[in-house]
DNA sequence: TGTAGGTGCGTACCATGGTACGGAATCAAG
DNA sequence: CTTGATTCCGTACCATGGTACGCACCTACA
């Protein structure tokens, strides 16, 4: 299993194929070389498992909240060892995956309390619409 | 208080300017007429509580998630008095932040847990690397 | 009345994360 | 050896939510 098209590297990871073909312009896949070729320009690039493992990394790294760049980022530490590093982006990434959680929380519950409170009667304003006005 | 600028507006609203224009051509916000105008089509836009009101909904409706999009459709629906549809939408978001608060409390855990190992020695591959790697 | 700073408007640009298109070349199957 | 599907590559476009710029005009304050 090691030398496959884009289009089977692609459904391996996941994704679709230009979006593989997108994050190798950003530089989070590499650019194998061309093999083949019969022409003077043409031949196909194929795929190996360590393109398969990157990709699962990019979507799991996403997964956990990750933008494109902190995984560009979080590859070169992969690749240069530095688990120090590695370690201050996860925990980084925890405290500010705690501080969404909380603002998502809270604002569910005043929604779900707002939208309690509207289904108890059709009088009078919507406590949805008001509350929404005073910020 | 009647009678504001749009920089007064847009600080009660707690946004900048440019972004009460963007929500206007948005049409989130409506365009007074232009009041004044000594030359033939000079004159400024005031503002009154009601814009404020608005405005304040729109940040009100942003922190719960809604889209601009969901925003104008309250908005409408605000006008029109459609309780029912307002409490939908409303429930509607509930259930879809109680799916992304799960979905953030996964990678929470699973983020911290792997931090937690790879803290513990700095022998062999990085835990946190690892786990992205199989997906 | 002079002038600094605000306003109006159109338009362009930004980041983020892709998705789509067109045309040539190449590959695989019959 | 032909045909149909893929690949490659550049480039353009999409949604989302703004932010910035340029330029004329307008308004408040000293």
């Amino acid at each position: 299993m090691g030398k496959m098209t884009i289009s089977k590297l692609a459904q391996a990871g996941g994704v679709g194929v230009e979006t593989v073909r997108f994050y190798q312009r950003r530089g989070l896949l590499d650019v194998p070389e061309k093999t083949g070729g019969t022409g003077l320009i043409g031949g196909m690039r194929r795929y190996g498992e360590a393109d398969v493992r990157r990709l699962r990394f990019i979507r799991g790294a996403k997964a956990a909240g990750f933008t494109l760049d902190q995984i560009g980022e979080l590859l070169k530490l992969d690749a240069g060892d530095d688990r120090k590093r590695v370690r201050a982006l996860a925990t980084e990434r925890v405290a500010a995956l705690d501080e969404k959680i909380a603002e998502l929380q809270a604002a569910r519950s005043a929604l779900a309390a707002l939208a309690r409170d509207c289904a108890v009667s059709d009088e009078g304003p919507c406590p949805i619409v008001q509350a929404f006005e005073r910020g």
